[in-house]
DNA sequence: GTATCGATTAGC
DNA sequence: CTAATCGATACA
């Protein structure tokens, strides 16, 4: 996912961006996850056949945008958190009340403001529009994969599924860890950043 | 039935 | 740090 374009072509525009932060999620396995404790009429399209898209309503006023990615019945999606504008910015900045460019889709709720979307694109066929992943090569700009842990998250945080692309302006910075009293670390390594050498979560 | 929380964000 | 704001989930 990450370097691809996601493109949206909707009756208010044609929207574009260049996808640069994503979150793996997936289904009994992962406490972290809407589809921990199976389907249900929210989360049931994670659970259908992939390149379906995923949307989901949160905090009473919050869209976020998954892309589905394994064969029905087995739940797993990832959540596009960040995306660099490429198309359709003034359409984006109309809805996201001016933010400059850098801001415009960055974190899970701005990506889905920014394209418009809400529960009534859940389940749209990212095969067939209007909403797509470009087929073009994936291209990072020589930024490199990074990994962290999922942000915003309770359970399972010692699982390091959060990727980006290091540096780039478009992604969210996760916040720091709280002060005071300090958790166990449950990883190997001490903490500085998460780059991963290894390349992407298989 | 009521209470609590959340794959978030903007603002102070 | 917290308010906003409501659907989903937890619990009596």
């Amino acid at each position: 996912m990450l370097g691809r374009v996601l493109v949206y072509e909707s009756a208010a525009g044609r929207i574009a961006g260049r996808v640069v932060e994503v979150e793996a999620y997936r289904g009994a396995d992962d406490a972290a996850s809407h589809a921990h404790r199976g389907r249900t009429a929210r989360n049931a399209v994670m659970f259908g056949p992939p390149g379906h898209a995923y949307v989901y309503f949160t905090y009473g006023m919050h869209h976020c945008l998954n892309l589905v990615t394994e064969p029905r019945g087995s739940a797993a999606a990832v959540l596009v958190r960040a995306l660099e504008p490429l198309d359709g910015l003034a359409l984006m900045a109309k809805r996201r009340r001016g933010a400059e460019r850098p801001r415009l889709a960055r974190g899970p709720g701005n990506v889905a403001r920014a394209l418009g979307l809400t529960r009534e694109h859940d389940g749209l066929d990212l095969t067939r529009g209007p909403l797509w992943i470009s087929s073009r090569r994936p291209d990072r700009g020589g930024f490199r994969i990074a990994r962290s842990p999922r942000i915003g998250i309770r359970r399972a945080t010692d699982r390091t599924w959060r990727f980006y692309l290091a540096e780039h302006p478009c992604v969210s910075a996760p916040r720091r860890a709280r002060r005071g009293r300090r958790r166990p670390r449950t990883g190997s390594s001490g903490g500085e950043n998460f780059v991963d050498r290894r390349g992407p979560h298989p």
